[in-house]
DNA sequence: TGTGTGCATGATCGA
DNA sequence: CGATCATGCACACAA
């Protein structure tokens, strides 16, 4: 018979070459060992003994860390294949150093003929069923019925791992056992190798384990496919977890570190330095702890071998176990998926991975495919189309008619689907997780000590990436802590249900809000996750209601947004638009108001926070959002809330509409827009398209919102308003339809116009240049061609080093606008410095519109309307226009 | 005009 | 370099 003390064997080139196997074929063995079923599942990375441990996480988790030998408590570096620590396993969990191994050994091999004086057998009945799920399980390539196998040797690894710990045992001892090699045998029935899978066909054996094993591995062992127990021994001995301090590097996953089980303690040992590159997941961090999420190769298929590990279901045993328990079923979980905004979009079909269609889903020869019956985790029934496309010589399988799936469990872009199957039956099952913003945990209250962190919505590729590679175990549970939260998930039944495979995947928030809130329903928003994860710019999603106040309206956004003060733009012209080119992002900005004086200076006007006071301030003053009188270092004498405006707030009323006045009154005249004319974008098209170059009265422009774009009115004439709704494709070059006729007309007239004014500002500038060198910027100017200088002057890089950002309380968006630009027109225009008679120049308006293209005014009106009131803004000219006209008449009426 | 469907293309990744 | 897959594109069809 066997001993319940065998040595893992190491076989370390054996792995080595072992690993390729994953790809094309798992069926070599080890040749030392005979090794064999667990390996083509566990190893997965031939590129580094640590990705073996990592990925080896039945095996080798063990070696990556730091344990105490079971018998003697010396702390062991289990270093997997690189540390040529000497440490055995042992078959009822657990590991030891080998002089203690050997005395075991020794007296277990008395005690051969006594199974229940064993030292597995002395553990409770489940071990007794269940005796040798260890690490360092003894898999034989065939299990034959009247033996088992045999082999035991003593790890032989290398000392020297490259994540060298400091703290790295002195006591391991190297001795000159390394090649010791015990082969054991069994008897039929002998149930304390219960990890010796036989390859194909389920034995006895088997069942008599599954009480202790998960479901997962019972799943495996159902499916009779070697399928490693590569989650250990999930059997519920985990009443010593490490701790959540505790970090063992790697690959120690709750359950199926048989220390645990053991009653081991893991010791914290350094984080190997994260391999750059390496494509392991998160979890393999993380996976030091329990219930960590460890990518688990799928269960049988064909060409399972060939799964990606990006797509081997990162489920718990305890998810698993939760799940089958809810389904009443054995679930084995498949694989999963990150959906692409593809999946999850509209289009209702949901890309699957060729290898995993072909492995888990009927055989299809028809591009046609075939209904194929998938139930989601809430127990509803789904029909989707399996099947495929021929592409590229090969095929692309896609699940149509998903989108009522996906909208039912309310996945985005970015969430994962985890198909499973029910045995026995076969059904399949859709799960999911949801991208918790990239960080998610256990069961806190099921597994006080885990805290694994899985790459939500990143867990395409193996995620390493949301894993600093030098992050430190504390940084991750400080992330955790601060970071996830408000974005985790959500739905307590879709994080119960979901989140597994078949979509039980709970983030310790998820359980969180299990266990205090159960079924409370979290805002859709909520659930919303982002798609791409990596390295693009993220912003903190603010989409939950206490964050409604902070929203802005596109208007108001760029009425904060200025230009960084200390940037020069470059100025391109894109289809005709001069735009500003910031390196730098726009900076947040009080909002005021430039006027120009009866001298002709400019001045800026500034409202105090505080006593809603306004301030002269100079023209090129910035301000920071919040501003106070107290702060306003260009005048002492006005440098306090107590000290009276310069000008009345009567004065200033009409003219320097505060903000809340001026959108007031905005919106009341928008509202009264709407309601009289309402026209809707296409309306307002068509009427472009009719009157073509005609002026079209702004105020009819301005009315609401067009279904398209909230943010544009109809009348809008942007591109983005007026393009096809169905987007491309819907026209073609030579269509006639209204749309593109009126888009082309306005864009004819665009280039037309554009072209008139690029050469009026080249004949001014060569003007200017000849005759005007010296002339002050205040100095009166015609009125277009002052601003055309003044671009041009920006083009020729002499604008003021501070494009500073006057924003009127409008809020109009004009990003292209500069302060002294602005203040140039203002001098151009000799304006009046009383504020009453402050006016907003249609000049500038049709400045603008021409800028955007906009064909509002014709040139007769530019040419005959003056202003006082510039409205230093980011503006948003679509919007500028009815409110400035509004304005303007009001004054006049005034 | 909107939506569905099938295919093509290009980026990405792994061998 | 080839396979895979996300996504775009064009056509068809229905409303």
């Amino acid at each position: 018979m066997g001993s319940d003390i065998y040595m893992n064997a190491l076989c370390v080139h054996d792995w080595k070459k072992g690993w390729p196997l994953r790809s094309g074929g798992f069926a070599q063995l080890c040749t030392k060992c005979g090794f064999m079923e667990e390996w083509k599942h566990g190893i997965l990375d031939p590129l580094s003994a640590y990705e073996m441990s990592v990925f080896c996480d039945k095996f080798h988790r063990q070696k990556t860390g730091w344990v105490e030998c079971k018998f003697c408590n010396k702390p062991i570096h289990c270093g997997c294949v690189v540390s040529r620590s000497l440490f055995e396993y042992l078959d009822f969990d657990g590991i030891g150093c080998v002089s203690c191994v050997a005395s075991q050994l020794h007296m277990q091999m008395r005690n051969t003929e006594n199974p229940n004086g064993s030292i597995s057998s002395t553990k409770n009945n489940a071990s007794d069923q269940h005796p040798a799920h260890i690490d360092g399980t003894l898999f034989v390539d065939s299990v034959d019925d009247g033996k088992l196998m045999q082999l035991c040797r003593i790890v032989e690894a290398t000392e020297s791992s490259h994540w060298n710990n400091p703290q790295r045992d002195s006591t391991i001892s190297r001795s000159g056992q390394n090649s010791q090699e015990v082969k054991c045998s069994l008897g039929e029935g002998d149930t304390r190798f219960p990890n010796v899978i036989k390859p194909s066909v389920q034995s006895p054996t088997f069942s008599k384990l599954e009480n202790n094993r998960s479901t997962w591995e019972i799943k495996n062992i159902h499916e009779s496919t070697a399928q490693p127990s590569l989650n250990g021994n999930p059997s519920g001995n985990s009443n010593v977890l490490p701790s959540s301090g505790e970090f063992v590097d790697g690959r120690l996953d709750d359950k199926a570190s048989p220390l645990f089980h053991q009653g081991q303690r893991f010791r914290p040992i350094l984080r190997k330095p994260s391999k750059t590159g390496i494509s392991m997941d998160l979890e393999t961090d993380k996976g030091t702890l329990s219930h960590a999420r460890i990518a688990r190769p799928p269960a049988e298929g064909r060409g399972k071998s060939q799964l990606l590990p990006r797509y081997w279901p990162r489920i718990t045993d305890q998810e698993l176990e939760r799940l089958s328990g809810d389904l009443k079923s054995t679930v084995v979980p498949l694989f999963e998926k990150v959906l692409s905004a593809s999946d999850a979009g509209r289009i209702g079909r949901l890309v699957l991975p060729k290898a995993c269609a072909e492995a888990y889903f009927p055989p299809i020869s028809n591009a046609d495919g075939l209904p194929l019956p998938v139930q989601d985790v809430k127990g509803n029934e789904w029909t989707f189309q399996f099947r495929f496309w021929p592409n590229n010589n090969s095929r692309m399988y896609v699940l149509e008619g998903v989108t009522p799936c996906i909208q039912a469990m309310q996945l985005c872009a970015g969430d994962t689907v985890i198909f499973s199957r029910i045995d026995p039956g076969g059904k399949l099952v859709m799960g999911f997780r949801k991208a918790s913003n990239s960080i998610d945990t256990q069961d806190a209250s099921t597994s006080a000590h885990s805290n694994g962190i899985s790459t939500k919505g990143t867990t395409n590729s193996g995620g390493t990436e949301n894993l600093p590679s030098g992050s430190s175990y504390a940084d991750i549970l400080q992330s955790i802590k601060g970071n996830g939260e408000p974005h985790l998930n959500g739905h307590p039944e879709h994080l119960r249900l979901g989140a597994g495979a078949a979509g039980l995947l709970n983030t310790e928030n998820c359980e969180k809000t299990n266990n205090h809130s159960p079924q409370q329903p979290i805002p859709v928003s909520e659930k919303k996750r982002t798609r791409n994860i990596g390295p693009k710019s993220k912003r903190l999603r603010i989409d939950n209601e206490d964050a409604m106040e902070l929203r802005l309206t596109w208007e108001e956004a760029h009425d904060l947004l200025r230009p960084p003060s200390s940037v020069q733009p470059v100025i391109v012209t894109i289809e005709g638009q001069v735009i500003e080119e910031y390196e730098e992002p726009p900076v947040f900005g009080k909002r005021t108001i430039l006027c120009v004086c009866s001298s002709g200076g400019k001045v800026q006007w500034a409202q105090c926070d505080d006593c809603s006071k306004w301030r002269r301030l100079p023209v090129d003053a910035v301000l920071p959002p919040k501003w106070t009188c107290f702060e306003n270092v260009w005048d002492a004498c006005r440098s306090s809330c107590t000290v009276p405006e310069e000008v009345s707030s009567r004065e200033l009323a009409n003219p320097l509409i505060p903000n809340k006045d001026f959108k007031k009154r905005r919106t009341l005249e928008n509202g009264k827009s709407i309601k009289e004319h309402e026209p809707s974008g296409l309306d307002a098209l068509a009427s472009a398209a009719v009157l073509g170059e005609n002026l079209i009265d702004p105020a009819e422009l301005s009315a609401g919102a067009t279904t398209k774009h909230p943010r544009h009115r109809p009348g809008c004439t942007c591109i983005v308003c007026i393009q096809p709704p169905s987007g491309k494709g819907k026209h073609k070059p030579t269509c006639t339809c209204n749309v593109c006729m009126s888009v082309k007309r306005r864009f004819k007239t665009i280039r037309l116009r554009k072209k008139r004014r690029q050469s009026e500002r080249e004949a001014d500038a060569a003007a200017k240049k000849d005759h005007n060198h010296g002339r002050d910027k205040s100095e009166p100017n015609g009125t277009s061609k002052s601003k055309d200088n003044t671009i041009h002057s920006e083009k020729e890089g002499g604008l003021k080093g501070q494009p500073e950002v006057g924003v009127s309380g409008a809020g109009q968006v004009y990003l292209n606008y500069y302060a002294n630009r602005a203040a140039t027109q203002m001098d151009i225009a000799r304006l009046s410095m009383s504020i009453n008679d402050l006016e907003i120049t249609n000049h500038q308006v049709s400045e603008y519109m021409n800028e955007n293209g906009l064909k509002r005014f014709n040139s007769e009106v530019q040419a005959s309307q003056h202003s006082s009131l510039l409205t230093q803004s980011n503006g948003e000219g679509k919007e500028y226009l009815p409110v400035l006209k509004g304005e303007q008449s009001q004054n006049n009426l005034s």
